[in-house]
DNA sequence: GATGCAGTGGGAAATAGTGGGAGAATAAGG
DNA sequence: CCTTATTCTCCCACTATTTCCCACTGCATC
């Protein structure tokens, strides 16, 4: 289970230290996606492949539909391993893509994590915040 | 299992190398086809037999129809082979029919791969990217 | 105060990407 | 049918990149 929030610097090559307290829970490697809010996904191998195979398995959408979602899933994720640091080198078409300079913010989400460009981190912090304790009234509301 | 996005030059003789980490998956043979959304798939040849045999198998379809499939599944099939450098050849038919020039998109997509045009790739990604999003969300709302 | 670990930085060796050449097989022409 | 020319395939070589490993500094803890 993924908790907490780390920054870091990226150094030249790209990389950046995973927080030792996750180490363990990737050791089969770490599949990295393009999420939705402009950030970067990272689910541990197994997590990944179960998540997968919930949205493939299901028939009730069309082939050519199944081909794009593959795409999506498949052809954007990377699959990375962890050097002999415990660094993870952050692929450069991701980097670009959330905005990520050279420096990142590294946030647990249950189970898995994510990785944002420190700026859009504090924005979508603070909608997250607001509209979380929307969700949780509207739901002790009930 | 076949994972992510990578950028060759083809050289003056068609070639192109395969992303190292699948060399291993492709040992028997690589069966190149053009795909539906004007790409090139490339099935390792186990799991375009297994393909071959579903879609062949059943019997839903008329003889004249089964005829047809048969002719567009194998004869535009190509079984093509490593070099010793883990390069592969691309027909130049099929080259042609899926608009490559001198460059080409490696996508994996689960249990296949993708070859494309990296214009047109482009194009199909941002596609791929946005339905994906839909499905899995109409998915969670479920 | 000392010890250990986390974050950061850099160097070396292995590997990936690209290019070219030689030999074999095929095809065409005499 | 033999010779010649061309194409294709297999093998060799170089360079840039990446990956792996080693080293240092600062902070925290004991």
């Amino acid at each position: 289970m993924f908790f907490g929030e780390f920054e870091y610097k990226l150094d030249e090559k790209g990389r950046f230290p995973l927080p030792p307290r996750f180490r363990s829970l990737v050791k089969e490697g770490l599949v990295l996606t393009r999420g939705i809010e402009n950030c970067i996904t990272a689910y541990p191998l197994a997590e990944w492949k179960k998540l997968a195979q919930e949205v493939t398995g299901g028939s009730a959408i069309s082939r050519a539909k199944q081909r794009r979602l593959n795409r999506a899933l498949f052809a954007g994720a990377f699959l990375v391993n962890l050097d002999g640091q415990g660094r993870v080198t952050l692929p450069p078409k991701l980097k670009d893509t959330a905005g990520i300079g050279d420096e990142l913010i590294v946030a647990g989400s249950n189970n898995y994590l994510e990785l944002w460009s420190p700026a859009e981190w504090e924005a979508e912090k603070d909608l997250a915040q607001a509209q979380a304790w929307q969700i949780i009234e509207s739901m002790e509301n009930e």
